[in-house]
RNA sequence: GGUUGGGUAGCUCAGCUGGUUAGAGCGCAUGACUCAUAAUCAUGAGGUCGGGAGUUCAAGUCUCCCUCCAACCA
């Protein structure tokens, strides 16, 4: 075995906010692909590095903790458990699931601002601010409402008006009031902050995009959407005491700076890295994330791949890229990216206050992560938005998990245990149906890889599904239950062969149904080692239905999927919604 | 308002640079089989590809107009 063809693969997963658990699209948007991905190149035998983490900074933190009556900090760590519980809970694969308040992302956020300011990236800039004097703070955009300037609206956020959609900038409302109190004892003042100057790195961001020419349409147009408008200088700063303090170099606070924080959307991707940089650490090779992400210390064979939803595209191809590229060090940038539109909930959005849609702590009350990974992944929102409902989900969970693949290894492991006492018959060659299964083989595996390879994971997923089906579709060819009769030679042929599809069925699996994939492998006693799909198993593909050892000894598992029933589809509609509560 | 994506069988969706009778899964109907979670396998019925005009020997697939839906807008 040589490690020729083995790639170095990392892969990251847009940072889920710390406030509060995420609903069944969040999961589907970003973190789950992500696993699905990192899963498979895995399999593939590639060396993989996924990483996530929590985005903890920001105002929505410090507000939630305030109403909680607890400090932010524990606000986030109390929050933190949950998220990371969940994650686990759903089987997310992380090499490392960090958070962005940890001292790794502070030394980098810090040490990004002083090396752009050194290149001359970054100012100082006066801006006039809504200060709110009862609440003792200036209010950030969304943190101060008012009356449209533009079409009267009383209720405009500072940011953009909901009536007339145009943006705005909280000085120019009328009578603004604070969002977090309601006070009108509001004034602007004048404060100052520190400014990104995008609008410098306006050609170099161009050059680079202009070479990533394998992105998917939606990040490029996005990305050059920007760019035709023109990259505009933004605050990196915001007046919060949560988050990461201005410095100077020396590590001094910088002055005029005491009560402002970097703004969250700087630091977050840059704990991407950090992230990487608590991973080592944690494995004890603290230098270890250096050759995911110095280009110059080995990272330039690393290929990159993002995955996010599509409101975090423009800054993943513009924003982020600028501080990289701005700093002129040399850092790795992404080469892949894939985005993801939304879940919906029958058409409407998620919302706990309406009782409509299932996050991800209640759904693993009421099923095992592989039903969802599952239907979330054969359903993913690639080409539009995705609607979740109760009786797709039942239909694919029943047909896809429980008949199909479910079924398929019940059958033949009872099987094999009623006649061939659970060992792998030894006898028997192959013939005609043997044949059609391994031409069916030998253009489908092809196709799941590469279905994989160009991040399609719904094609990812039928395909995965159109192997199993084969696997019924042979045993009626084989149909070893007949030729038991009065040949028992070719019912050990169909018993051996149905075995080592189960055990194939099983690997391909792993990606999306870890759990379940698991449990088949277990039951046939599949070692460790051998649970993988590398290139050289898949030029051999009738060595695959022969891979078994002869007279190995196999266990049927317990049923695998349990089907849902009519009456648990209309007790979830009641307890979570459905479609009376859909969205006009 | 701007931008992007989408409107294809009852449902969820594939259909690349235009080219024989428009595809898949689910659901439905019929038949087969009995090893299996009443599972599986086979066959079949279902679509004037949102509307209109145009380009072309040829358009779901390109152009224009209209309409509906969704999302994004530092």
């Amino acid at each position: 075995m040589t490690d020729t063809g083995k790639r170095r693969i990392l892969v990251t997963s847009a940072l889920p906010y710390i406030n509060g658990i995420k609903h069944l699209g969040n999961l589907a948007g970003s973190m789950l692909p992500a696993d699905v991905y990192a899963r498979f190149q895995r399999l593939r035998g590639h060396d993989v590095l996924y990483i996530c983490a929590t985005d903890e900074h920001g105002t929505p933190a410090e507000l939630a903790a305030q109403a909680a009556g607890i400090s932010v900090r524990d606000y986030c760590n109390e929050q933190f458990a949950i998220q990371k519980a969940a994650g686990d809970g759903f089987g997310l694969s992380y090499d490392h699931f960090g958070r962005s308040s940890g001292p790794e992302n502070e030394r980098l956020t810090q040490h990004f601002a002083h090396v752009l300011e050194a290149n001359g990236l970054i100012e100082e800039r006066n801006m006039r601010q809504v200060f709110s004097i009862d609440d003792g703070r200036f209010l950030p955009d969304r943190y101060v409402e008012g009356t449209c300037p533009h079409c009267e609206f009383e209720k405009a956020r500072g940011d953009q008006c909901d009536s007339c959609g145009r943006l705005l900038d909280p000085v120019d409302l009328i009578d603004p009031y604070s969002a977090v109190s309601g006070s009108k004892n509001v004034e602007i003042r004048e404060t100052r902050h520190l400014f990104l100057l995008q609008s410098k790195m306006q050609d170099t961001i161009r050059a680079w995009v202009d070479k990533s020419t394998d992105w998917p349409p939606l990040a490029r147009s996005i990305a050059l959407k920007w760019l035709d408008e023109g990259l505009r200088d933004r605050a990196i700063t915001r007046d919060l005491s949560w988050g990461i303090p201005v410095t100077n170099p020396d590590g001094s606070v910088r002055e005029g700076f005491e009560n402002k924080v970097f703004y969250v959307w700087f630091d977050a991707p840059l704990e991407y890295m950090g992230a990487t940089q608590e991973w080592a650490k944690a494995k004890g090779d603290p230098d270890a994330w250096r050759s995911w992400w110095r280009t110059d210390e080995g990272a330039d064979d690393v290929d990159y791949v993002q995955f996010m939803g599509k409101d975090n595209v423009a800054f993943h191809t513009v924003s982020f890229p600028v501080t990289i590229l701005g700093s002129e060090e040399p850092w790795k940038l992404v080469d892949r990216l894939k985005a993801f539109n939304w879940v919906t909930w029958y058409g409407g959005k998620f919302s706990t206050s309406n009782k409509r849609g299932v996050f991800m702590d209640q759904a693993l009350e009421l099923l095992p992560a592989d039903y969802w990974r599952w239907y979330l992944t054969a359903n993913a929102p690639e080409g539009s938005d995705a609607a979740f409902t109760w009786e797709g989900f039942q239909a694919a969970i029943n047909s896809d998990l429980a008949n199909v693949l479910g079924n398929f290894v019940n059958r033949i492991t009872k099987y094999c245990a009623s006649k061939f006492d659970a060992k792998v018959p030894e006898t028997g060659a192959s013939g005609e149906a043997e044949a059609w299964m391994v031409s069916e083989l030998e253009t489908r595996l092809p196709q799941l890889v590469e279905h994989y390879e160009n991040m399609d994971f719904r094609k990812a997923a039928a395909e995965t599904r159109a192997i199993w089906a084969a696997g019924n579709e042979y045993l009626t060819k084989a149909e070893p239950w007949v030729k038991y009769k009065s040949d028992v030679d070719a019912a050990a042929i169909g018993v051996r062969t149905g075995l080592n599809l189960a055990a194939l069925f099983g690997i391909i699996a792993q990606p999306i149904i870890p759990e379940a994939a698991a449990m088949i492998l277990d039951a046939l006693g599949i070692p460790e080692d051998r649970r993988t799909l590398k290139q050289d198993s898949l030029d051999d593909v009738a060595a695959l239905l022969d891979a078994l050892p002869h007279g190995h000894e196999i266990a049927p598992p317990d049923v695998l999927f349990r089907k849902i029933e009519d009456d648990q589809v209309g007790e979830w509609t009641e307890r979570f919604g459905g479609e009376d509560q859909a969205q006009p």
